[in-house]
DNA sequence: CAGAAACGGGG
DNA sequence: GTGTACGTTTCTG
């Protein structure tokens, strides 16, 4: 059969010791899981004696093929060994005794999550639309399609892109309110009072188990108990076919707080589409909760990418954005409020859905751009909302070396990292601006000056030529240090940039050519995002925990920026001017006289 | 003063 | 989940 659906999530599951690649998508209000289990994780070897390593292989692995193959390293080609495993744990199990080998000069690509590696391999992008033919299923493993209402089909060839632009998500946004009169709450203790929720599709009301005056009746759903009023909340979201679910730091509050609370009623949330429950999973310090099929988007963190503040609460992110105050009651005083009843309950009421509908609106606002992003980095929104923007630069990189061949550098090791960060880059120029009251000021900006300097001057770690030669003309020579790189061939990220640049500007042009206006503006998010992307790439060279670290191309784009800007202030001054602020890529300055 | 620990957001 | 935050402020020895 085929069916066109919108693909929301991946993950992979284990059937009969293979790995099963399960897509969660929707075909309208239709549940369905794709599955593939064609795929199979492998990693590359390197060694100075491949037919020697080949044998080592061989007499340590079972259950792998191994292969020969050229691919390009630095864009020099070199020939690898592709060891593929017929499990990721198993790859996982023998890596370090594969590093470990004589002939091993070092592996590469070992690093790459599972699910990850393939949707870049069968270029499959989140939240787009595509054609999806194969085998219908009744049941797949411990999931059961009739319970849960959700078609399964066994691909059987690959997915066919579907040129339509798919925006037309269901999105949700909850909050809970809770009885908390001893300091912060505390989920053994303190219980659920409210659950506000927010939608997209109608859905604008607030769970909760008292009521008060009838005014309020067209929003708030009174239950009978806490387990209800959870129970309820899980039913919303499992009869509305919602897609993205958003909160406001409902990673480390609400979603915790809900699992535990909903434990201590006994309720089940069961709201994964195939039936799962809620799921942590580790980030570092922190969780973040996920769900099969049903894409949880922490806004708080969202906020911290998308906007420069001193502060990021709800409140404050949401005047920054359209102008207004929220409703607000002091979080010390909830339990007073709820206590209270009367009018004061009512203003808990109206503060609770305050809150929610602030969170949708701001999701509404911040969303589209996420998505482009998704899309143009190719890894799952849950992923991509979560990720610092240097580390959506590095999997958008780690794409594009797919295509081109490359085997992607290692990270380096924690001892490296350690004096890598101590090493400091200068940055930018900076002039102090010069205090008083001026007049006749002119402003001077560069056009994304570090995407252009790393282009024009071919800023790559691959084509950075390490050894003492003389420079006959062959060489950009940075201004400070020295540093030399090649100009032919293209580097790497200079192409990487220069490709997501071009398509920056056809889309530019496509937008002028374009009348309606929301296609015009779905372009310009897409714009956006592309330039986003280019301006991060830049920070890829100075982080040491990044792939395509490189601390001398880092200090070579800087100096070649400060440069720049000091040759334009000093060029302004023929004409009168003089600087009186400046920083990186853009001064301010003065008309003095002709 | 350097290195360790806490913090953010949420109620 | 084939990778384990992060940058800044405050505390402490």
């Amino acid at each position: 059969m085929e069916r066109e659906v919108v693909i929301l999530d991946i993950d992979y599951i284990s059937y009969e010791d293979k790995p099963v690649i399960r897509l969660f998508s929707k075909d309208g209000d239709k549940n369905v899981i794709l599955i593939d289990d064609s795929f199979v994780p492998y990693l590359y070897v390197y060694s100075n004696d491949p037919d020697e390593c080949i044998d080592d292989l061989d007499e340590l692995l079972d259950n792998v093929k191994i292969e020969k193959l050229n691919k390009k390293d630095f864009q020099i080609e070199k020939t690898f060994i592709k060891v593929t495993f017929t499990h990721p744990q198993e790859l996982s199990k023998h890596r370090d005794e594969i590093r470990d080998l004589d002939s091993v000069v070092q592996i590469r690509e070992f690093d790459i999550p599972f699910y990850r590696r393939y949707l870049m391999d069968r270029d499959v992008i989140p939240m787009t639309k595509v054609k999806a033919s194969g085998e219908k299923l009744d049941s797949f493993s411990a999931l059961d399609s009739e319970k849960h209402d959700v078609e399964i089909i066994k691909l059987d060839k690959a997915l066919q892109r579907v040129d339509e632009n798919f925006n037309d998500f269901r999105i949700l946004s909850f909050d809970l309110e809770v009885r908390n009169p001893h300091g912060m709450p505390d989920s053994q203790e303190d219980e659920i009072i409210m659950i506000g929720v927010a939608s997209n599709f109608g859905i604008n009301q607030v769970i909760s188990t008292k009521k008060n005056s009838p005014e309020r009746d067209d929003f708030v759903c009174q239950v009978s108990s806490e387990k209800e009023m959870i129970q309820t909340f899980a039913d919303i979201i499992k009869e509305n076919n919602v897609d993205i679910i958003v909160g406001y730091n409902s990673d480390n509050f609400d979603f915790p707080y809900l699992i535990d609370r909903a434990k201590i009623n006994d309720v089940d949330l069961d709201l994964g589409m195939d039936g799962s429950d809620i799921r942590f999973i580790k980030r570092g310090f922190t969780n973040a909760a996920s769900m099969k099929g049903l894409i949880h988007v922490d806004l708080y963190l969202v906020m911290r990418r998308y906007m420069t503040l001193e502060r990021y609460t709800l409140e404050r992110v949401y005047y920054e954005l359209f102008g207004e105050e929220k409703i607000d009651v002091p979080g010390e005083r909830i339990w007073e409020f709820w206590d209270n009843g009367g009018e004061e309950l009512d203003n808990l009421f109206d503060y609770s859905l305050d809150d929610v509908v602030s969170t949708l609106k701001i999701a509404e606002q911040t969303l589209p751009l996420n998505l482009e992003l998704t899309r143009i980095i190719g890894q799952p929104l849950f992923d991509v909302s979560r990720m610092a923007t240097g580390q959506q630069a590095e999997w958008f990189l780690v794409k594009q070396a797919y295509f081109d061949e490359e085997v992607v550098p290692n990270k380096q090791g924690s001892n490296f990292t350690d004096r890598a960060n101590a090493e400091d880059n200068e940055g930018g120029f900076v002039l102090e601006p010069d205090k008083g009251l001026h007049e006749n000021l002119v402003q001077f900006d560069f056009r994304s000056l570090y995407p252009s300097i790393i282009i024009s001057k071919n800023i790559s770690p691959d084509v950075l030529v390490e050894d003492d030669v003389e420079d006959s003309g062959e060489y950009n020579v940075s201004p400070e240090h020295d540093l030399k790189f090649m100009k032919t061939p293209q580097g790497f990220i200079p192409s990487v940039i220069d490709k997501i640049l071009q398509e920056r500007f056809r889309i530019k042009r496509e937008m002028k050519a374009c009348d309606d206006p929301t296609e015009k503006k779905a372009l310009d998010v897409q714009q956006q995002a592309i330039k986003r992307l280019a301006n991060t790439m830049y920070g890829i060279y100075g982080f040491p925990r990044f792939r395509w670290y490189s601390f001398e191309c880092a200090k070579a784009i800087t100096s070649w920026g400060r440069q720049y800007i000091k040759y334009a202030m000093k060029e302004s001054e023929k004409y009168g001017f003089k600087a009186i602020y400046a920083d990186t890529d853009g001064f301010y300055a003065k008309y003095v006289k002709k």
